[in-house]
RNA sequence: GCCGGGGUGGCGGAAUGGCAGACGCGACGGACUUAAAAUCCGUUGGCCGGAAGGCCGUGUGGGUUCGACUCCCGCCCCCGGCACCA
């Protein structure tokens, strides 16, 4: 519970909801196209209907909603739109739970949001507001992923995935964190069924291409990179034509061909396809408990890489054909079926995964890079360095820097190896086994197999009357009605495909429907998005850096390969905010009774307290810890911005002037101040410049050493510099002043740079790099004024001492340093 | 293990080669009050000193520089991401 909160001069939640009211009313954040102004797509990350707006969604939307204002007051054409990302696991889990269903659930937590997001004072264009459990929106989802699935972008496949046992669907590689459930924590499963996905392999050389961002955290681009995961390296075969199979070959990949001739033996992936017909008789059921066991053990076991390097032998073995050396096989989990072919050389000198399971079970490890200094006895560690080849037939002497290239290009002549890259990333997994998603417009018939629905039949609606028990198939595969229809191709009986959409499929293009929400011919109105977007400003949580910001990159670019979009990246400037913590530090949860709910403080402090105090707390990305008694201080501020604004200038009219160009001087540097960190996101700073102008003015009063004319000057611009950071207190201020309806509606203030500027400064006068002396000088001092006052000091007198100056450094308008030893 | 970010008063933070600690919180003292709350004013990095003033001080050890919180090298700690990807 907040603390009894200070006495305050005014009502803050009458004041608020006044306003809010009268914006509304004048439609004050309407954005219509506009040639004669800059546009500017200012977008923060669309919330989950959760339920209530939590402190979480504040510290994310005060400060952008800062930015939105303060661009507008610039003078550009701001779309700033809220939406609520509403298909999601929650709202069927509550409906299985509670009895509601997802729909009503979710509706009732939009209505709730919607009430707090206004709360907030933010100034979002609400007529554009888009819900995307609507089938108004999900229709498009589908549109897209006929698009897709025509040009090859979309594709079925039997393959293992990852299962989450509590959610009961299978998650996409990106929404498995460390082998458990990114959403629920639970264990995931591997599970082989048939599963939809989206071809984003493809754009994975270009997902790695970051030149069309204008600014974006290197963070996030590095995130990016690591998940792409670009690998340079070369395909080899290696020959099994004597076994017999139509398959003559075996592929390997490999960034280290330089080490093939140290190739001891070969591994495959347990699943590897050429396992069970490779394997010898009487390794049979040796092989097959292995396979069996590594399919039983959990992602998470087989992930960790200082576990125990297991496998066994198949009994077969094939031939380099560098060196026509036999080389056994052996099955081991540490290969990955799902990367390069499967299968990898073993080179235990040069691989370190490969020297463990050498060691463990007692395979030769053959020297063919010469470490330096090498003496030629054994390895106790794999050396993984680059170095001169040994033991390698022709290419012995070969140096580390051409050895790739060598043998590369001679595997590439000889027929038996390829250059090649591989990616780390896998294609995205869309489907999902629950209800409460997009329908996957697709009809299966015995005869004509998986048929596209024709465009003219979307959107495939969801059918209202489900059972949502989860049963690890989808619901609505049980509903009779939505199941069984007719084959759009042959007429004949079909089923529809039951999986729903991944939600991030919504998001992937969701900024673009705010450009016309409303639009019924396509996804949205090409006009409008021309003339909106990409998005100029986009802000949201580091989390998604390899989920929804890559899956929004892909989708741009496969758009724009289908001619919808003419740009190649949605967001063209990018900015994470940090995490808010709670009181004591720690993240937020309600198991550790730290929560804060900030319609607590929008009901005694203000909306504008909570605003402000957010952006206080510290550098925006950082994210900070609240504070009850911080926000109060604020709290204390905003009344004292208060009290100032409503004195009467009329009090200063017999007041001395000598203090005018003073005060003139601090407003703009004020208004500098406050622009210049606005626009770099340094809401901490801008509001802290506020609060010394604020000191200021009062000071100023007090001496009476301010004209009418200054006061009033100063008193606007604070008005008007406060106004993005505390919409509603900065309008009721600007209207008992006497200003025009809107404050929000002003240009935002300039500053003149003769006016900033100072007058006189004071010099540091520094002895040897210590501080000995302050003097105060006029701004245009010269080198030798400076020198010679400095020299003059008696202070610097002293700490020279009678010692020999030997060089003065002069740095203008701030510095002497006197050089003496 | 690898990659990134960070370490500054009692606390959140400011300063990115030139006055360390702006601004705010807290604390202490004072004014107002019968009293308290609220508000306003003052003090507040440490040490020495009666004071003037001096010395020390930005995780730690070196280095560059007239001058380093800031740049370079080594180490320690905290946070985030990735982690058998051949």
């Amino acid at each position: 519970m907040p603390p009894q909160p200070p006495e305050l001069p005014y009502n803050p939640s009458a004041i608020e909801a006044r306003w809010q009211s009268r914006w509304d009313a004048d439609q004050l954040y309407r954005a219509q196209p506009d040639a004669s102004r800059p546009k500017w797509y200012e977008l923060t990350m669309y919330p989950y209907p959760s339920g209530d707006l939590h402190i979480g969604h504040w510290y994310a939307m005060a400060p952008y909603d800062t930015h939105v204002r303060f661009k507008r007051m610039q003078g550009f054409n701001v779309l700033a739109p809220m939406g609520f990302d509403a298909f999601g696991l929650p709202a069927e889990n509550a409906a299985i739970k509670r009895g509601i269903h997802p729909h009503t659930w979710t509706m009732a937590n939009i209505e709730r949001m919607r009430g707090q997001l206004r709360s907030m004072g933010a100034a979002f264009d609400w007529s554009r507001e888009i819900v995307c459990c609507m089938p108004e929106y999900y229709r498009w989802n589908q549109w897209l992923f006929l698009q897709f699935h025509q040009r090859g972008l979309a594709y079925r496949a039997f393959a293992p995935a990852n299962w989450c046992p509590s959610c009961q669907t299978v998650l996409a590689n990106e929404q498995v964190v460390g082998g458990r459930c990114e959403r629920c924590d639970s264990l995931v499963e591997r599970r082989d069924l048939n599963q939809w996905f989206f071809r984003i392999t493809r754009y994975a050389e270009e997902l790695l291409d970051f030149s069309g961002l204008l600014d974006w955290p290197e963070k996030i681009k590095l995130m990016q990179r690591n998940w792409i995961g670009r690998s340079e390296g070369v395909e080899l075969s290696f020959d099994i034509s004597h076994a017999g199979l139509s398959e003559k070959t075996i592929k390997v990949f490999t960034t280290r061909p330089d080490t093939v001739h140290g190739a001891t033996f070969l591994v495959l992936a347990p699943e590897h396809p050429l396992v069970e017909r490779l394997t010898a008789p009487d390794h049979r059921a040796a092989v097959a408990e292995y396979v069996l066991q590594a399919r039983r053990a959990s992602e998470i076991e087989r992930m960790s890489a200082d576990r125990e390097k297991t496998g066994v032998p198949i009994g077969a073995y094939c031939v380099n054909s560098f060196n026509g050396e036999r080389v056994p096989m052996y099955i081991a989990d540490y290969v990955l079926a799902g990367y390069g072919s499967g299968a990898v050389m073993a080179v235990p000198a040069h691989d370190e995964r490969d020297f463990a399971f050498a060691r463990k079970h007692r395979l030769p490890v053959k020297v063919v890079i010469s470490p330096p200094d090498w003496d030629g006895g054994e390895l106790s560690q794999a050396f993984t360095g680059q170095g001169v080849m040994v033991h390698s037939g022709r290419f012995d002497g070969t140096p580390g820097d051409r050895a790739f290239d060598a043998v590369a290009s001679y595997a590439e002549a000889q027929g038996f190896g390829r250059r090649t890259i591989t990616y780390r990333m896998r294609d995205w997994l869309i489907s999902r086994q629950r209800y409460w998603g997009t329908p996957i417009p697709i009809i299966n018939c015995q005869k004509c197999g998986a048929v596209p629905v024709p465009e003219k039949d979307l959107p495939v609606l969801l059918p209202e009357d489900a059972e949502f028990k989860p049963t690890g198939e989808s619901p609505l595969a049980r509903h009779a009605g939505f199941l069984h229809t007719a084959c759009p191709q042959c007429g004949g009986p079909a089923t529809r495909e039951t999986d729903t959409l991944d939600t991030f499929v919504d998001s992937s293009w969701y900024y673009l429907r705010y450009t016309s929400p409303h639009y019924d011919k396509a996804p949205f109105d090409p006009a409008e998005a021309k003339y909106w977007a990409p998005v100029d400003q986009y802000t949201g949580g580091a989390e998604h850096a390899v989920m929804h910001l890559l899956y929004s990159r892909f989708f741009c670019k496969a758009m724009r390969d289908l001619g919808i979009v003419s740009f190649g990246e949605p967001f063209t400037r990018l900015y994470n905010q940090g995490i808010i913590l709670g009181e004591d530090r720690e993240k937020m949860s309600k198991s550790r009774g730290n929560v804060v709910n900030p319609d607590d403080y929008v009901g005694t402090l203000g909306a504008d307290a909570v605003r402000v105090f957010l952006m206080f707390i510290g550098p925006w990305d950082q994210g900070g810890s609240w504070s009850s008694t911080g926000i109060q201080g604020i709290s204390r501020w905003i009344n004292r911005v208060w009290a100032i604004a409503e004195r009467d200038p009329a009090a200063l009219a017999g007041a001395s002037t000598g203090g005018v160009p003073e005060l003139r001087r601090v407003t703009h540097k004020t208004i500098r101040r406050v622009t210049q960190d606005l626009e770099r996101f340094q809401f901490n700073t801008s509001v802290s410049a506020l609060m010394e102008f604020t000191n200021h003015l009062g000071r100023a009063w007090e001496s009476r050493a301010v004209d009418a004319a200054a006061w009033r000057e100063a008193v606007r611009a604070l008005l008007l510099l406060l106004a993005p950071i505390a919409p509603h207190t900065s309008e009721e201020l600007w209207e008992r002043a006497g200003y025009a309806y809107s404050i929000h509606q002003q240009p935002w203030p300039a500053w003149d740079e003769a006016l900033a500027r100072d007058e006189e400064i004071t010099l540091v006068v520094q002895v040897n790099g210590k501080l000995r002396d302050k003097i105060a000088v006029a701004a245009g001092v010269t080198e030798a004024q400076a020198t010679a006052l400095a020299l003059a000091s008696d202070k610097v007198k002293a700490a020279l001492d009678g010692k020999q100056v030997r060089k003065v450094i002069y740095v203008p308008g701030k510095l002497v340093n006197v050089v003496a030893g």
